[in-house]
DNA sequence: TCGAAACGATTACGACTGTAAACAATGACG
DNA sequence: CGTCATTGTTTACAGTCGTAATCGTTTCGA
């Protein structure tokens, strides 16, 4: 047990394009979401077979029986995962404040009008 | 190459710890990162060593001798590290959008209101 | 009924990571 | 001068990830 002390059971990249098939429809068995994701990736079956196992044994997702198959359905919600990763994100490299990070984008010149409108009125929302 | 082609030298976690301390100070010898950074992670000297040869690898420093050793600063700047990283989240979770970001951050109430505040003042910026 | 198709499970294998230990060369101290 | 400490290099080794192939079983169509 040296390092998945440190790394819960993260979901790979590749396991979330997985995630990302199921979390839009659901229950699907391995076909199915191969013929989702395999499709853009590139993927064989048998790969995309190998992430559903995975993604069980993570507890991500679940297998139910049906026949012989299983229908897989996400376990955890897409927006627990979304805010998972974000908040790791910020800190990690933000030392925890979020609005370091807004100052970042701010500063690269990643948020386009647009962007900035949205969290005007966002903002707005806010303070009610 | 299979990977690394859909991975082009990233940082891992471990290795930017390593980073930090270069951004913090540099240049730095390897004892000296293993005082700084080994000590809260709990490193071995061995292991500082390492870690450093693997960025060295990645062009991510650069180790310029001094006598028998090696002084080590950073190549890439924190910057361009954390704005590298906050695209590829923004684009895997968010589509892209960095406003989608920002709504999330508000609808998990993970926006503090000193983060309010702030992005506040830095929207004021931001329209001149 | 018999072979092909479909399924999950098992095995594979190289790259990347975390975490070092072992080794070789060199320099410093007694 | 000999030995210990220092420093980079090489090797190690288990766990994760990407990407499958193979195997054993079951079922369906001819």
């Amino acid at each position: 047990m040296t390092k998945q002390a440190a790394n819960p059971d993260r979901i790979s990249d590749a396991e979330q394009a997985v995630m990302e098939a199921l979390w839009t429809r659901s229950p699907l068995t391995a076909a199915e979401v191969a013929d989702s994701v395999g499709e853009e990736r590139g993927w064989s079956l048998a790969t995309v077979k190998t992430l559903l196992s995975r993604l069980v044994g993570k507890n991500a997702i679940a297998a139910q029986p049906d026949g012989r198959r299983f229908l897989y359905s996400p376990v955890i919600a897409r927006a627990d995962f979304v805010g998972h990763e974000s908040r790791r994100l910020v800190d990690r490299l933000f030392g925890g404040k979020a609005a370091s990070l807004f100052a970042h984008l701010a500063e690269a010149e990643a948020l386009s009008d647009a962007d900035i409108e949205e969290i005007e009125v966002l903002l707005r929302e806010l303070r009610k």
